[in-house]
DNA sequence: TTCGAATAAAGAAAAAAATCTATAATTAAG
DNA sequence: CTTAATTATAGATTTTTTTCTTTATTCGAA
């Protein structure tokens, strides 16, 4: 059981390697709507601007062998990337507050592949309930309670107000979410077995920023 | 000369430092609206989930001193950090693709410091023309070249359609961008002096599945 | 059929980052 | 005034991630 646990760590991918995975898909379902075959590990490392070594070893946790002097089959590889990342099964999330952020996110779904599927937004303002955003329709907050006893969503994402964060949060995981994706500003205090991937706007644009003062010293 | 470039590089700001910063100031901005005036690293260790020592190391490159005993001064920590975020500075941007994700910048940053300032926003849409989201207009793509010569802005933010997102791009740096935040899935090819900062959503939503399915096994 | 070039794969080495440890400083309590 | 506890700091260790190197495979050209 020890031994599991320890299997189960060592057996996780890399996080930098999961966050490269998603462009790997997209660049390849480009190339492969072009109707090419077949793809080399340099090939791709240099239109992705990346080591071709690393572009193999990330792609290897697929399980997809690639051919010397030919490279990976395309097709094979897509399906391999979307299945490890689960891009194809329908995961289902909820999403807390649907202001510009949250409305971004749930006509952003529609149109390319965010790995699953907001089946119902909520919030509290009465001009936004009712309203349908990239097809999926924003509902009063307290219908939360009664629609999660329903459904079996494992999946938040919160895009509420800093301040109202920490409660929205705490009642999600009442209602069994077992995943937020949290883009408030606020850190989030929940039981240890609740994943929080947080996510903010500000981290990337503090490298930006950084990067640019780099460049011009 | 070539002692500087080796300086340059080596003095360069870890990039999972940068990105944790923000997080710091956010947090330290909070406990200072209390009234408190220290607080000791294992406190924002303890808050933020994080080992103490790493909340001491990511704050030292402010060159903000800590006493033994006491802590940081909270007043002067967060002017510390904004100020070499360079949050505090007016770091003006254009955007261009004032669709939902477009939108839900240009109202970000009006209620928290995304780090810089929209000064204009573009679209080809003849609806969104003429708009105002967050305070900021949404102009005719083609103003792009005459305000640009105007108007000296270093960063752009690209939220256009993945299809329009390498041109744009080109675009914008003969405009004079030497900094682009691209939220597009297109892997932009520009020279190598502009600073490209990718952000996929779809990479947060693959570490976040996974993390769920690595938990479930 | 054979040789050579290109490539994946696996492992080693290097680099980067996080964590741990020891030390010194400081303040509060006795 | 002294001592003990707390904390910042700096350095060492460990872990993680990336890059480099080697090997073996495969296809195409001679």
């Amino acid at each position: 059981m020890s031994e599991a646990r320890k299997n189960k760590k060592s057996d996780q991918v890399p996080e930098p390697t999961l966050r490269r995975l998603p462009t790997y898909l997209f660049y390849l379902e480009k190339i492969r709507e072009k109707g090419e075959l077949t793809i080399s590990a340099p090939v791709i490392g240099k239109a992705l601007k990346c080591d071709p070594t690393q572009v193999v070893k990330d792609l290897s946790v697929t399980g997809v062998k690639g051919k010397p002097r030919v490279g990976y089959n395309i097709y094979e590889l897509c399906h391999a990337l979307e299945d490890f990342l689960g891009f194809n099964r329908v995961n289902e999330a909820f999403l807390v507050g649907a202001g510009n952020l949250g409305a971004a996110l749930m006509s952003y779904q529609e149109r390319q592949t965010l790995g699953f599927k907001i089946i119902a937004a909520f919030d509290v303002d009465k001009d936004k309930i009712g309203q349908q955003v990239g097809g999926t329709h924003i509902l009063e907050y307290s219908k939360l309670f009664n629609l999660s006893n329903r459904l079996n969503v494992k999946i938040a994402i919160l895009t509420t107000p800093n301040e109202v964060a920490q409660d929205v949060a705490e009642d999600l995981v009442n209602c069994g979410v077992k995943a937020i994706w949290n883009f408030t500003l606020t850190n989030l205090d929940l039981p240890a077995n609740i994943i929080v991937q947080n996510t903010s706007m500000s981290a990337y644009a503090a490298v930006l920023l950084q990067r640019l003062k780099d460049a011009s010293e």
